[in-house]
DNA sequence: AATGAATGAGCCTTCATTCAT
DNA sequence: GATGAATGAAGGCTCATTCAT
């Protein structure tokens, strides 16, 4: 008697799964706010009450889609840094994970771009704020001996990664909004280089 | 019968930019989404009616504010551009420019970040998409020639904003959140020189 | 062109009238709390939006009918007992301007002890208080000379409320419950008679 | 095979009083109708499912409650008046009964003041209207006889549980409000008192 | 130009109750 | 007896917008 993978079984509800697909769908398609909870029910079949009893409130639904999709952000550039033999290839790691995470996963970065602002503001902005705070302490704590050792620009912690991710994040913000623009991957190389450009010291710019 | 001054009138003191003026502290304090028509009347006194009468929609007063802040962001970008001597003037001066409209005008930038992608969904989309294509054209002539004649790095056009705007984008962003950052003034140059380094062409990279 | 009385006008709305004896009907007939706003708009013609806009929410209804009943309560009171030429016409006064009120509005008093303990519950609690410390107060200083005098038992003030009330409210809920029973007006004097009693001082039980 | 005290029972501490007492605090903390079974649920550890087969519906809660309720307050009501020597001991102990139970146990007192009404308007009404009947019948044949006797004024039974009741009742309802009031044992005398005036035959008022 | 009462579609949420395990 | 996920009807309330004055 499996319970892993019974055929019999009502479709394996796994509800809250299927929620959280439904709604991502649903915002993508509609926007956050227009919304609305019975668009979510309909989709993923589910009742307004199993909805309520797995999340609580709209806030939860986006809260949880949001920092699952930030938690999936920082694994993608984590990977790509983890284990970099130089700085160059770190601070280009950092690069390439985030464009490697937005391309491969367009549709929860375009949504992870509309949410965060909502949930930043929401009642659930707490979380969000500890999730980016640790994500940034590690940040920083990556780059600091690296500026201690000179490899990096003499510049206070906080412009880094602004300098660092920010042209990623513009084009990638750009990309999403549906123009007519080149994916990410084709810029790889020239944003990650433009990166380390603009933190690497001077004697290193090669 | 002046119409410009008439001390007999009851304060007849230009409802337009009454309202625009309240609309804007309402989205600020309480978001965009969250305002109603009637906070936004009982904050500047004038009637729902009248407020329709001037802006037909909440849209419109929206878009209003939205069309108008970006407006005032192009003009600095364009006056600290203007007859820049050389391309490396040119690019810090747009950073150096957008910098300088969001230090002196953080409420207006804040508010432009949150009514952008609204405005950019709603209605007036259309209007919004047509001053963005304008000044994008702009920008673009303006890179072209310098990267026709090897000044610039020979990189696709639609790469270029993201290279010289997105730190500096990225940075405002930060700051304006309200965190315990310091101000955009303070990283002129850094985010200048940035913006430089990422699209000069190599052998110019000092 | 009178406003006053134009026969052509749509009904005279005089909205807040209209959504009063609307709601009052439907809390008779249904109950306080199973009465929905759709059913006191259905049955007054108003728009949902109409009745929030004159009353705010349902408490906001609920009070002011309730703040109402009380306020002509008292006022039936207040006439039966002014000018009493002796105490004894001023208890029995309370009484027979209290059972009175009951048998003339009987509507309103059902509602009223229905209403009274959810409006002291709810939001408008305070308002509910204010009107019945005042009430109260003035009853109070209605006795104190008297007492003073001798007229009246000496016991603390607290309790002749109760003596000189309670069986009438008792009896009055009894009757409103909608039992077989004979109306108040039956025992005006046996009631009355019994409030005198129970506060009279012991020489004065005539 | 004793049910009384299995001591391997993983602590079964009697279900159906566990949730009664659950209730009761939740309904007097919060009021009835806003009391959530969820509420009660996580007061007591009881699933909602073992709730709803102790008693079937939340009204099935309430009318447990009330019923009860109501039995201990007659209970006391009868021990007051059994075997009292007198026509006004008896309506005396009717009222000091009352009053000692409402001071025992002001925790029911004050909710059946509140369920009461409810009970009666809810589907378990019948149950509460026989308990009543019983109850009055029983009164009513108390004092029939001393009527019939003359040591009773002669007044219609309905009568009779206003004057005797209503004062101890009002106050007991004020002290149970919440105000500053003297508890109602400082009022016994006075009280009884005024119920045996209020229904001695007029040559007995001593 | 101004006013503000009126509109009404629609939304989020609650909660008593059921039932498969 | 116990559990708790699931149900779904229903309700209070919001709010952009209209329009008669």
């Amino acid at each position: 008697m499996s319970s892993a993978t019974d055929p019999d079984a009502p479709a394996r509800p796994d509800r809250r799964r299927d929620i959280l697909d439904a709604a991502l769908a649903c915002f993508l398609e509609q926007g956050i706010e227009p919304t609305t909870i019975e668009a979510i029910r309909e989709r993923c079949g589910a009742s307004v009450g199993s909805i309520y009893h797995h999340f609580g409130s709209k806030d939860g639904i986006l809260a949880a889609l949001c920092l699952r999709a930030l938690d999936e952000q920082s694994a993608s550039m984590a990977r790509a840094t983890a284990g970099a033999p130089t700085p160059r290839d770190g601070v280009r790691g950092l690069v390439l994970g985030y464009l490697d995470w937005v391309q491969t996963d367009p549709i929860r970065a375009r949504f992870l771009f509309q949410a965060r602002p909502l949930v930043a503001r929401g009642p659930r902005a707490a979380d969000l704020a500890e999730r980016a705070r640790q994500r940034n302490a590690a940040l920083l704590a990556w780059f600091e001996p690296h500026r201690a050792s000179g490899a990096l620009r003499d510049l206070p912690c906080e412009i880094y990664p602004s300098l660092v991710i920010g042209p990623a994040q513009s084009y990638s913000r750009a990309w999403l909004a549906g123009g007519e623009m080149a994916p990410p991957a084709v810029y790889r190389e020239v944003l990650a280089d433009a990166a380390w450009r603009a933190v690497a010291a001077p004697d290193a710019c090669g």
